[in-house]
DNA sequence: TCAATTTCTTATCAATTGATAAACAGAAAC
DNA sequence: GTTTCTGTTTATCAATTGATAAGAAATTGA
């Protein structure tokens, strides 16, 4: 715990490499304030001291108190910070453009989706929120299963001519193929940035080939599911989950 | 954090329903400090204290310092108990027993695989201590790798005639391609007890589902690729990653 | 029954850590 | 140039927390 260094260059300084200005505007120094926090929380985790976040921003720790009045309020604003506007509605309309062939959608899907949230910073917070029991993670679960992976397997039965999903509801298992995509995918992160194993540069390549293979597999899985869904009843056997 | 109850009954006591005997033969009692200590970070995390673990266990704080001698000793220990032997060889016999369908091979493997690890205190421990950056972590997973993923796609391989990876090492992508199959059933794990969210209760019948979307999809893939690595040099192009 | 042994508790320390108050200092206003 | 405002630091508190030491209480052996 003993550290050497005392007097310790900002980031800001390091970067800009001019010297620091003392004051700076009240937006200015929150900013940076969050910024910080964000990298390091994700490195250490929530339980990391205001004081090791004071060294690392070269100010005195009870400053960061005079712009959030508590720890809890910084790490509610983490997660704003991190959580917010990371969303894009336009990957919602890409996935039901039929003009495209579904492997093509998905594809291109992945490789934004990854683009926007893998970076260390999300993934660790994001684990980090949701070892806390954080409400935050299960809304954007919820998310991830209503406007992506219900469209993903929407569009897998259409390709397939099957039901709607207004006239016949997912199953459980059904969308659980969708989260297997996902999750398979998501892993990758998970490796790379929480268990720091390695894991392929080529991510675009890696998502391309865990595509194919579920563009290949995965209708005649949802094909079997239902024949035998309206074959024991005639009817729908199970509800989705909502 | 004011709480209530003052006397709480030991673990041991509720479950036995008998009045607890004040001193325990120490290795008795060592082994209860260890199961508790297991939970309770499973719960919290390595940051929980050592006051509270005492309190659930019905003990003084200083007590648990009698037998292990640094809170440290203690986690030590909880990796020591958590992993070991949970790892079945018969797991490997199986993958390559090519006298069942690879599908029925991956399937039965998976769902004897989550029997063994799908609890809420291996899950968290096990990503608890991947974001402490402890090295039990990437060591498990090189073994992973190495002993289940290499297998699969050695199986993958040989059921559509393809080289061995003696003749063709395995590219990244396809390890990938495994990784993709694990992660998805693993990523069941995650939700459940990291994120808390809502998962199938029918982990079998998931794992079926997924284990086929994969049986189904991923070998024309690999196929694929192998042509692919083939034709442009008429030899291998990428080396597996050890 | 008494002494020796071992388990367990009480009391306490020292370092850590979130938070506060008062003083200091740079910059704008007059 | 002096005053005023506010961004920043110094000094410090109180609660927390891992760890220790000494003694009380239970168990064993003779």
């Amino acid at each position: 715990m003993a550290n050497g260094e005392k007097t310790v260059k900002s980031k800001v300084e390091k970067v800009t490499n001019t010297p620091v200005r003392k004051r700076l505007p009240r937006h200015e120094r929150e900013q940076m304030i969050v910024q910080e926090a964000i990298s390091f929380f994700a490195e250490v985790g929530f339980e990391g001291q205001t004081r090791e976040l004071a060294r690392r921003l070269g100010i005195t720790q009870p400053l960061i108190f005079r712009y959030f009045p508590t720890k809890d309020d910084l790490i509610e604003r983490v997660y704003q910070e991190v959580y917010i506007s990371r969303w894009n509605p336009w990957w919602e309309e890409l996935l039901e453009d039929r003009s495209l062939p579904l492997k093509e959608r998905l594809s291109t899907f992945y490789k934004a989706y990854v683009k926007a949230i893998f970076t260390y910073e999300w993934v660790r917070i994001f684990v980090y929120s949701g070892l806390k029991g954080v409400n935050i993670n299960r809304r954007y679960l919820a998310l991830i299963r209503d406007r992506i992976l219900k469209r993903i397997m929407t569009e897998v039965r259409a390709e397939q001519n099957l039901p709607t999903p207004a006239e016949v509801p997912f199953s459980e298992r059904e969308i659980e193929l969708a989260w297997g995509l996902h999750g398979g995918i998501f892993y990758i992160a998970i490796r790379r940035w929480i268990y720091e194993f390695e894991t392929s540069e080529d991510i675009e390549g890696v998502i391309e080939a865990q595509v194919a293979s579920f563009a290949n597999g995965t209708p005649a899985v949802v094909r079997q599911m239902m024949e035998v869904q309206t074959d024991k009843t005639g009817a729908t056997l199970e509800a989705t989950t909502t």
